[in-house]
DNA sequence: CCATTTTATGGCCTAATGACTATATAAACC
DNA sequence: GGTTTATATAGTCATTAGGCCATAAAATGG
């Protein structure tokens, strides 16, 4: 993955996508960030209501960061993916 | 600003900057999106718990979005400012 | 300085997260 | 098809977000 904007219903697949590319499951991902199994299933169907800190600990343990950006950026210099 | 990596501890300077850049004060901004003053003088401050839905809807009346990346991102190829 | 505006705090309240356990599907593999 | 593993769902429970209101404290401006 090189970027990908995110929205609140891609969250969800691309934080999916992410953790099966490290070949984890949901209980092996949520372990060393003390994060239930139930709990990421939830995240990754999108359901709404997710906390912050839940999101930094499950990308800390995915080795993503994030990041903030302008929504006008031109498009050839954002480097993001399509999604 | 161009780009900027987000930490827990960063996150609420980077939204209070972008806001004053627009000319708008906390009852302002959280007006339109439906975000109580009281709400976002706490995610400003970094107080722990905020959900994600609050900071997208604070995200859009800032124009600004979400970008998820990878840590290891070689820096000279993020654009993203100095924090 | 004083007046006005903005931000921070505190209390009350309802709704909802997330941990936990158990279980039902669903997927993968033989 | 049967077994094992992975994911989804459901319920309980303690904690807490955030709306709302009031007010204190801080910042801004005359």
């Amino acid at each position: 993955m090189q970027r990908k904007i995110i929205s609140p219903e891609s969250l969800g697949f691309v934080l999916r996508e992410e953790r099966k590319k490290k070949g984890l499951n949901q209980t092996e991902l949520g372990m060393p960030v003390g994060i239930d199994q139930t709990t990421i299933s939830k995240v990754e169907q999108g359901k709404p209501g997710t906390r912050l800190d839940t999101l930094f600990r499950l990308l800390s343990a995915l080795d993503l960061e994030l990041v903030l950006q302008p929504k006008n950026l031109p498009s050839s210099k954002t480097g993001e993916e399509d999604w």
